[in-house]
DNA sequence: GTCTATAGCGGGATAGAC
DNA sequence: GTCTATCCCGCTATAGAC
């Protein structure tokens, strides 16, 4: 029987990290990353100014001197796990050469997303699951980042149906599950799993180019 | 642009919809219903006693004649969402001949899947996103009903492999992948969409058979 | 920058009348 | 079953000393 019988966890993984250069130094970096692991496993809502100060090991008023609000410490944490998917998906796509497939494009850019929810299921579970926790206007800039992440798949996909490489029932429901199964990785990924990241992107790459209709050998 | 700028919801859909008969009568029956709405869109953390019983129109005593507890509202919620999901697939492949072929029985397991998240948005959001707000006994029965859909999944895929008709690479990864981008319809199917439900469940079951290597004419 | 102390509010839950 | 009234606690955030 796999069903256990601790506190079901939002998130499988422990490890907290946070892509390299993106913390602010010192005491405010700290305080990000508290709110990164508590706003993970018990969401925003779920989390006290006071559990994040304790976590980081100081009094809670001493957060204020760091951050205006809460709220400001998971608008923080979800425009830096936007920013770094953008980054990641735009830098996968730009670094193939001009003509590359379709199939080798939509590799490109799956590998790397899978690959960021496997480094980072913590930031990947609060930036996609807390987002709407946040006021419209602090949320604007992560969704305008997710929308051009959204059009760079189905631009990808697009391309290998003109190509004639994929062959797809329907452009954006394709493109949405295919975005499903990466964003899902977040929440089962961890250390208590066999697969490493490599194995998991190497086959959910397998699985989008079938999704996508690719045909190795027609 | 399609970036809104209003507030982003967890769900899009807005009809709260329990399966018929799950939905105690009278007040307590409209608790439930106001703790779905509330819990699917700010969650089990962000909804208040108070603001389920302005929502149903009582007192927010009056809420401890019928549950002892906010947690057992979403208790009762999460219990609701996985035995409707346990039943339907459970359902859709008893409902078979013994013999169907197993891209038979796949379709069969994920276009139910698929039109349950579709008609349940709201049920599907809380039991999916709101059960670790839960003491360890009260998700205990909910976790067993899931572990149950996941190896009826499995086994299924598992036949189709001995059978030949399916190819996969990895069986564990490969129905984990199918699972998300069924669950994954929750958060984003809604009156708004163009897409039918049904139309999202042919195309979804489409994706999951390529995803299975399902050959029609090998 | 960090602390102690506290304001001011809203939270879950209960008592007891009707 | 539903209400009014309230307890008691924890919450976010601020004031002001060091």
């Amino acid at each position: 029987m796999d069903v256990p019988d601790w506190n079901p966890r939002r998130v499988a993984a422990v490890e907290a990290a946070l892509p390299e250069g993106v913390a602010p130094p010192g005491t405010r970096g700290r305080i990000l990353h508290a709110g990164l692991v508590l706003f993970a496993e018990t969401g925003f809502h779920g989390t006290s100014i006071r559990a994040i100060a304790q976590h980081v090991g100081i009094n809670s008023a001493t957060l204020y001197a760091h951050y205006p609000s809460k709220e400001q410490v998971l608008a923080d944490l979800v425009l830096i796990g936007h920013r770094e998917m953008a980054d990641r998906l735009t830098t996968a796509v730009e670094a193939l050469p001009a003509d590359a497939a379709a199939q080798v494009r939509l590799a490109a850019l799956v590998r790397a997303h899978v690959l960021l929810h496997a480094e980072f299921p913590l930031l990947a579970t609060v930036t996609n699951g807390e987002l709407h926790a946040l006021e419209p206007a602090l949320a604007r800039p992560a969704l305008v980042l997710r929308a051009d992440c959204r059009r760079l798949l189905i631009e990808v996909l697009e391309r290998g149906v003109k190509d004639g490489a994929f062959r797809v029932a329907d452009l954006v429901l394709t493109a949405t599950a295919i975005g499903a199964i990466g964003m899902h990785v977040a929440s089962w990924f961890g250390p208590d799993q066999p697969a490493t990241g490599d194995r998991v992107a190497e086959v959910y790459v397998d699985l989008a180019l079938r999704m996508a209709g690719f045909r190795d050998a027609p």
